[in-house]
DNA sequence: CATATTAGATACCAATCGGTATCTTCGCAT
DNA sequence: ATGCGAAGATACCGATTGGTATCTAATATG
């Protein structure tokens, strides 16, 4: 049985997961085709070019991840229990990680700063959704009186996140999850 | 006239500045040759194979960056300057870094944290290098009595790396140093 | 000045890269 | 049932990859 769709999830999925863990660049065509057991021809039939299918492999990665956040953050009742949700979702980013490889945007960042314009821009995208996310979060704290009003949202959220991905680069380097536990505890 | 030594300090120069920015993966043998106008061969009886010359030219970033560090830390008389000091380093890191590409430290992370143990491991023994200057640091602070002794040095060494080096990643992508700025604010 | 050593250039290797052209085969609509 | 368009397989392309064998030329040593 054939089912185009499910052929393109797969790719996706599998090509996700390889570029999050050997980086995009270091990760071949023929990578792909032998880890979702398909062909090139099926391949280019449904990503024009392995730009096309690196941006669509990222989105996906980022799609993961905030599926993840927000079924965490929804569970919780208040603007603190949702942050401390957020929190504890990357405390299990190393040991439980949703995507093999680490942070999709960290990993991404850091490999297409100096170059690679069309993957750079879509990182761009996922650091703001990210970062909107949180100060979503922290304005809705506000609203219902669960935080202070004088609260700064915009450099909140720029110290969560950068706390966060300095943290896993430490602790994915390291092979433990000492530092972001730290990171955690200082938050 | 030939002199071997400052070939090879070309080599390592030209290639680390190249795998700072392409990656280590990414940058292939021949751009190291157009690079330092330089061939194969030469490039070969320095270093016998790519992934030595990884290592070496990793190194030379590392030592590069500590240079820099070192000589801002050595001119400031208090620990609590010579922290700032080392603030005031980040924060110039994006408008004039001292090694183009970004951090040595978060880059060469994020590409062989899930492979190349080599250089994996040189990774580790240069981000403990900088975590043990900070807490002498630290340490030198509290037996000067510039700061209090009940400070948990590891734990502060930790976050202010990661804060750090998340806060980079951001404004590498960003491309202004806003968010450095933020991070430093914070710390 | 002769010679041995070595820095570096040149030429090549098989393997792999991203990409394409072509061909077969599956599934749906008529 | 049958024909047609799309899904996917196969086979190939030129370019580039890391690496090596060989050759030339510069320098250090006798």
């Amino acid at each position: 049985m054939r089912q185009p769709a499910v052929t393109k999830a797969r790719i996706l999925k599998q090509s996700g997961r390889l570029f999050n863990t050997q980086g995009y660049k270091a990760t071949s065509i023929s990578d792909i085709t032998t880890a979702t057991g398909l062909t090139k021809g099926a391949i280019y039939r449904h990503f024009k070019s392995k730009d096309h299918l690196e941006k669509e492999a990222l989105l996906f990665l980022a799609k993961t991840m905030f599926d993840q956040i927000r079924q965490r953050i929804h569970a919780q009742p208040t603007a603190p229990r949702k942050l401390k949700a957020l929190f504890v979702f990357f405390e299990t980013y190393i040991s439980n990680p949703p995507v093999k490889g680490g942070c999709p945007l960290l990993n991404v960042s850091t490999e297409v700063d100096d170059g690679h314009p069309v993957l750079r821009k879509q990182a761009v995208v996922i650091l703001d959704m990210l970062r909107d996310a949180i100060i979503t979060m922290l304005s809705n704290g506000v609203k219902y009186g669960q935080l202070r009003p004088t609260i700064q949202k915009e450099y909140y959220a720029s110290v969560i996140i950068a706390m966060l991905e300095g943290a896993i680069m430490m602790s994915k380097l390291r092979g433990n999850n000492e530092d972001i536990k730290i990171a955690i505890r200082h938050l």
